[in-house]
DNA sequence: ATGGCATTTAAAAAATGA
């Protein structure tokens, strides 16, 4: 089973993108970020047009979260919102057992300008985040945590990492909530399939980035232990960020075999 | 230290992202 993870960074915006990659990779489960639109206008058509059913939580304008599958999967138990604060509204997780897998879709805040408020925000989230990973590795049940974490792990992952002391994304304090839930004994994937690779899944419009590969990793598979032993393969699939009106994040996909 | 670009909403320019 394929599964998938992609910040779409607008989903009705990039929508030929997403159909042409969709046609083209053929994942069975995709976790989309950042879809920028509200419930009403997510293009639950044009993806059932093409095999894939959907669930999802929007917004209007900002955020965003959803999983396709493709029609025959059994989809079960749908979560939308993180537990741990009803002040919270903004649309980041959402989560369903699919193909008796717990599929957790998150899109971590960004943080930046940090310090301040939204770093606040994010570390609270990620509090939030490690309370329920912890409640879900517990299960006993198969689960993977995927989507964008607005993390980047270690120094591997970015091309010049200098470039980041200052921004959120590479800040202490995430590194360090990242390497909590590492601890919780989640499986970084990606990391256990390329250990020593630079691997980036994100690259900045401007300055020419992705032409000089100046990109960072930050879109991440959390696999639960059981898991591990059914990794066969995974990737980036990094030309599609070369596609016009593409996204800045490029899709990244596992492969899980039958358990 | 800043801005480079691209989205959304909404009708110009602001907010957001990373």
């Amino acid at each position: 089973m394929k599964i998938a993870t992609y910040n779409v960074n607008g989903v009705n915006g990039r929508l030929p993108v997403l159909i042409k990659w969709l046609k083209e990779a053929k994942p069975d489960i995709v976790c989309l970020q950042e879809l920028k639109t509200p419930d009403e206008k997510f293009p639950q058509e044009s993806l059932e047009a093409i095999g894939y059913n959907a669930i999802w939580h929007g917004q209007k304008s900002w955020n965003g979260v959803a999983i396709l599958t493709k029609n025959g999967c059994a989809v079960e138990a749908i979560y939308k919102g993180l537990p741990g604060d009803p002040e919270d509204i903004q649309s980041r997780y959402i989560e369903a057992k699919i193909n008796g897998i717990i599929i957790a879709c998150l899109y971590l805040p960004n943080g930046n300008p940090a310090p301040g408020p939204k770093f606040d925000y994010k570390m609270a989230w990620y509090k939030r985040l490690l309370t329920k990973a912890r409640r879900l590795i517990k299960k006993g049940t198969p689960v993977i945590l995927v989507g964008d974490y607005n993390t980047v792990p270690t120094e591997l992952d970015a091309h010049k990492p200098e470039r980041w002391v200052n921004d959120a994304v590479f800040f202490p304090e995430p590194r360090a909530a990242f390497q909590k839930l590492l601890k919780q004994g989640w499986i970084d994937a990606i990391r256990t399939l390329y250990p020593e690779e630079k691997l980036f899944t994100y690259w900045d419009y401007f300055a020419n980035a992705f032409k000089r590969n100046a990109g960072i990793r930050m879109d991440h598979f959390l696999l639960s232990p059981d898991l591990k032993d059914f990794l066969s393969g995974g990737g980036v699939d990094k030309h599609v960020r070369a596609w016009e009106k593409t996204s800045d994040h490029a899709p990244v996909w596992i492969e899980i075999t039958d358990q």
